[in-house]
DNA sequence: ACTTCACCTTGCCCCTGGGGCAGGGTGTTC
DNA sequence: GAACACCCTGCCCCAGGGGCAAGGTGAAGT
């Protein structure tokens, strides 16, 4: 030891930090953060001072470190007695794993998008085109991201549902989700929920009240089981495909159609179009 | 549409990303960063213009993103054919489920450090002191981080055997590693593996032969379960604890010392001791 | 007393993958 | 001609540090 000397209960910064597995970096991040503050700092030198006793806390933060924990969440797991942060750090830790599980499922999805191009394709599913007459929908749109799509879906259905029920108005059994951007787990769209109806009925609130204008669309039907995110996604590139192939330009945003009856079926049952307006002239 | 017109086959750049799932920023940075630049670029606007036919790639990109994946490695996966792209892919993830294992093992750790309130960690185990005699080593020197450390080793070892054995060395059934810095998962140190023998032998390539002094040491013992990082850290604790009490000053940096049949030796065995060299006269 | 050398400090720029805002240019449409 | 949506570049910001420069200090050897 040729440089500033340790005392019996006060290391200087380098000797904390190979003590504990930290860099002098780290640690001066951390006092300025608040994290972790020296034990005492001298005022002329500016020379940081830490504890032995400190020495257990700091190895805390080292080991959460390297689980790649955020400064502010360790903060948090070190705030009260151990028993909260281990509560704290339970709950942090299914949160990790549960992003785990949707990385994986992303990863099925784009190992089967590479497989379809690179090799013979996967579950050929035939696309299809039909007309869509002109209909009276009611609907309501709402910006919303991939976690909260689904409710956002359920509860304006339901919304929708009661307006009409209460109006008195005819229900073919079907609906649709009209997507008129990216949902994406990370980027927030506007998707617009659609439930068709005959009679005459007001706008209320957020739904809107208007004609869905007859058109031709490409579509493919899949199960209740494959219209999970992201898997659903090969559905859509399916009917792109097809589409871009018929050389026939599209005429407006993809939709989602719920087969009447949607909430009752099972999952191996054939319960979503995956629908792609597309110019006419079959 | 009251702004910049798309054509058939050309789009804006907001068109682009909404169609892709990507946003303006992250499109201009693919594109500065060459990933993906839009298939024009206006000479007098500076306006990007995007084709149809680049949405495949676009969407990749989007889902890698959304799997975390860095951009660089994007740009491994998307160069080839996609079978090439395929393989970087499974490897890439292959690597990223070993890191979340490893965390797993860290959070193991932790949960059982802030289990133990406030203790020094480690169920209580003696340290105690022995006398070595000088000796003999063959030894190999590397710089290593966490994530190799262990190869390092094993294969240091097996080159060491390998040498003596050729030479006609008697062998005593033991070995040991010198850490002359932390080796934690972010930083790396120089590392130096010793395998002990009799008999007359030249050095060779990376192996040295040099003389390990006779020393005094403090050690306590842990079994083979104990010894993964960071777990370990907590008999390097004890250890140091000990020494520091004791009031001898250390003569060398600490070692793991393998007891003979270390590999054969079941995960709840005495298997390593944890050793630190210390000032003579006990 | 002087040098040397290891150590300490602050401050600045760099990385990734963008988000947000400012200031200014465009092109379409009413 | 005005409104408005869209486009551009450029700057600063986030975490969690790494790296380097310039300058201040402590202890030890000579």
């Amino acid at each position: 030891m040729t440089a500033p000397r340790d005392t019996e209960d006060e290391l200087t910064i380098s000797e904390f930090g190979r003590r504990a597995g930290l860099s002098h970096k780290a640690l001066r991040l951390y006092d300025v953060s608040g994290l972790l503050a020296p034990v005492r700092v001298d005022p002329v030198n500016g020379y940081r001072r830490y504890a032995v006793s400190q020495l257990e806390r700091a190895r805390r933060i080292s080991v959460m470190r390297q689980l790649d924990m955020p400064l502010s969440t360790i903060a948090e797991v070190l705030a009260g007695t151990d028993a909260e942060g281990l509560i704290r750090l339970d709950r942090w830790w299914a949160a990790e794993q549960a992003t785990n599980e949707a990385r994986k499922a992303t990863l099925e999805y784009l190992r089967d998008r590479l497989l379809r191009q690179a090799g013979p394709g996967l579950p050929e599913r035939p696309v299809l085109t039909r007309e869509v007459l002109e209909t009276k929908v009611a609907s309501i749109r709402a910006d919303t991201d991939q976690q909260s799509l689904i409710g956002v879906i359920v509860s304006s259905t339901m919304q929708i549902l009661a307006h009409l029920g209460q109006a008195g108005a005819d229900l073919p059994g079907t609906s649709w989700v009209i997507y008129h951007g990216a949902v994406t787990p990370e980027s927030e769209a506007t998707v617009e929920v659609c439930v068709p109806f005959t009679g005459l009925v007001d706008p209320a609130g957020p739904i809107a009240i208007r004609v869905e204008p007859a058109h031709s669309e490409a579509y493919c039907t899949i199960t209740k089981d494959e219209c999970a995110y992201p898997r659903i996604m090969l559905a859509y590139d399916l009917v792109e495909d097809w589409v871009r192939r018929s050389g026939r330009p599209t005429t407006g945003p993809p939709r989602e159609v719920y087969h009447p009856g949607f909430q009752h079926l099972p999952g191996s049952a054939p319960a979503v179009d995956i629908a792609q307006p597309i110019e006419g002239q079959p």
